[in-house]
DNA sequence: TCGATTTGACCCCC
DNA sequence: GGGGGTCAAATCGA
């Protein structure tokens, strides 16, 4: 924590606070008595799963903040010798550091053989391809992803595609940092936009091509989800995942999968804006397990979901022992972790890695 | 002509 | 020292 500059400190506490007041909405929509104490609450039968589960959220969060507010100025960061050389270098440093804290997950989209893939995984953001190199142990080259308005519009967000050794039709998505693009607002984080209404009625056209490549964006990019976490019985209550958006000119084999599944699942047209209405929204996904040191996972209709945190990723925020259902697992703020999903996704992959 | 991609090289971190 | 991430010049294509 004591490497994080200002702008990574700010940058962490509005995430945080933003995930906090998320959690309090939920809490609201679900009655649960504001309590002092989370872990009282936390010890109390009387709380069922879903309000058990927002206490504990909110307690990782508090503690989180409390962590960051703790910690030291970045200031000490200047003594670095290595950025008293040159500006270059002191920008490539600061790039370093903001690479180490940056939230990153992962997406694993699994693709029907022969098709060819537009875009890289077209998830509905401007990427410009800026690398490329083979890894060690890897069969198949990463690519290295930016945003394109990175220069405009200073957007951090990247993402690397890394096809799978053991199954050529999967790729697996790493995204790295939050879009501060325009995109954004024109993706998902609004919505009351028509488009992301309509886009809410074409997830059953198109489910795992998610827009959405932020943490936050990925609060829009999922169905309602039911967690279950390791030092919890079934939470009962659904946790809110806002919306998928979606690419109407892809085709997504999945979604009649997830139609076809029981009657909790996805009700697509009850997909709502972040925490509107828990009651509304189907459990899709039916549950997560884990806590922040171990995957956990989930499945929307038949998918499997896997969220697998990155210890090198804001180790001091998210070290907490009570912190079992963090921002992470709730997809709150995703600091890290991957979301693997294995539909039967289509896409044209036939121009990727040449 | 301009934006995107390719690719070799550089640099940081483990 | 090696692997991974990024840079930037060269190249491509619309």
């Amino acid at each position: 924590m004591e490497n994080l500059g200002e702008w990574e400190r700010k940058n962490l506490q509005n995430e945080l606070l933003k995930g906090k007041e998320f959690a309090r909405q939920l809490q609201v929509h679900l009655n649960v008595r504001p309590s002092t104490s989370s872990m009282a609450a936390a010890s109390s039968s009387s709380y069922d799963g879903g309000e058990l589960l927002v206490q504990k959220i909110l307690s990782s969060y508090e503690k989180a903040l409390s962590l960051l507010s703790s910690t030291k100025s970045p200031s000490s960061l200047n003594a670095n010798p290595r950025s008293e050389d040159s500006d270059h270098i002191a920008q490539t440093n600061a790039a370093s550091r903001k690479r180490n804290i940056l939230p990153t997950w992962t997406l694993k989209f699994q693709v029907t053989p022969g098709m060819a893939l537009e875009g890289s995984l077209d998830d509905g953001f401007s990427w410009r391809k800026y690398g490329q190199k083979g890894i060690f142990g890897a069969k198949h080259p990463r690519g290295y992803y930016r945003c394109t308005h990175r220069n405009l519009q200073g957007c951090v967000a990247t993402k690397q595609v890394q096809r799978s050794d053991d199954d050529p039709t999967i790729f697996k998505i790493t995204y790295r940092g939050n879009h501060t693009c325009s995109q954004v607002a024109n993706l998902g984080t609004t919505p009351a936009a028509p488009e992301f209404q309509q886009q809410n009625r074409r997830i059953d056209q198109n489910l795992v091509q998610s827009q959405q490549t932020s943490p936050d964006a990925l609060l829009n990019s999922w169905a309602s989800l039911r967690i279950i976490t390791e030092n919890l019985d079934t939470v009962h209550e659904p946790i809110l995942f806002p919306p998928f958006s979606y690419d109407p000119t892809s085709s997504y084999k999945a979604a009649d999968r997830i139609e076809s599944t029981s009657t909790d699942d996805v009700n697509i047209t009850e997909f709502s804006p972040m925490f509107l209405s828990p009651t509304r929204c189907g459990s899709g996904v039916r549950y997560f397990s884990g806590s922040s040191s171990e995957m956990s996972e989930g499945f929307i209709g038949n998918q499997k979901l896997e969220l697998q945190p990155k210890k090198s990723e804001l180790p001091e925020i998210f070290s907490s022992p009570t912190s079992g259902v963090n921002s992470q697992t709730l997809g709150l703020d995703f600091p890290s972790g991957e979301l693997e999903m294995e539909p039967s996704f289509t896409f044209d992959n036939t121009t990727f890695f040449s």
